[in-house]
DNA sequence: AGCTTTGCTATTAAAATTATAGCATCATGA
DNA sequence: TCATGATGCTATAATTTTAATAGCAAAGCT
């Protein structure tokens, strides 16, 4: 799968741009819960392989891949570790933690009517 | 594909914890750009297709789908639209265009080293 | 030298996505 | 009223991703 850089033809965007590059990376299986993992502290494959129950090791050294290549993580000698912009991407993401649980899953509630 | 929904167990959680089953629910392709373009208004399906320039129909409407049955869109006599909670999403999405501008985007300059 | 851990590759199967054609419904206008 | 066009899809087949599983090479104990 072709890796989304900004400037260049991505999904959703034939010139580029930045956010839909990001979209694009972020939108493929595992990548924001790789991002969500690692800012716990780094990890090693084997256990990110673990800590997401069903990639498979090709996917996830895909996914790895990509990402050291869009800057977003590195490798430490204590393993797979969030760069700078992953880390600054992280707190981009992280509020949606919260707003899920607090907000979006009370929707859910009374989801069982007619 | 499964419907993540909080509570029940998605791709990275067996309990469901609900920011899984957001990251499960927004790792998919296109759904964030279709949340990222509804937001600049109400769209008609065909409009969407126009948008996502390489989605099928398929696709699409099962994204679709996927997204009213998890509220953050709906149909309204103009085409597919946001609800609040879509609105909601988009906001703690929209800082991640102004990052990617300004600062991913930049780090991608100097990648033609050696 | 043996055993374990780690990071991965190889292979095959299953699932998701794309590409393309086209249909049924509705509104519009001649 | 009949054609015309837009809309929201469905059907089908091809292609691409992802998962599942096995296992290997390198490195580090003991």
């Amino acid at each position: 799968m072709k890796i989304p850089v900004p400037g260049q033809p991505v999904r959703g965007s034939k010139t580029g741009q930045p956010i839909m590059a990001l979209l694009d990376l972020l939108g493929r299986s595992w990548a924001m819960g790789i991002i969500w993992h690692l800012y716990s502290g780094p990890s090693t494959f084997r256990d990110l392989q673990e800590y997401c129950e069903s990639i498979s090791p090709n996917t996830l050294n895909t996914r790895l891949k990509e990402l050291r290549e869009c800057h977003l993580i590195t490798r430490t000698m204590d393993g797979y570790s969030l760069t700078e912009y992953g880390v600054e991407l992280f707190e981009l993401l992280r509020p949606m933690g919260s707003w899920a649980r607090h907000s979006w899953a009370k929707s859910f509630e009374n989801d069982n009517q007619t």
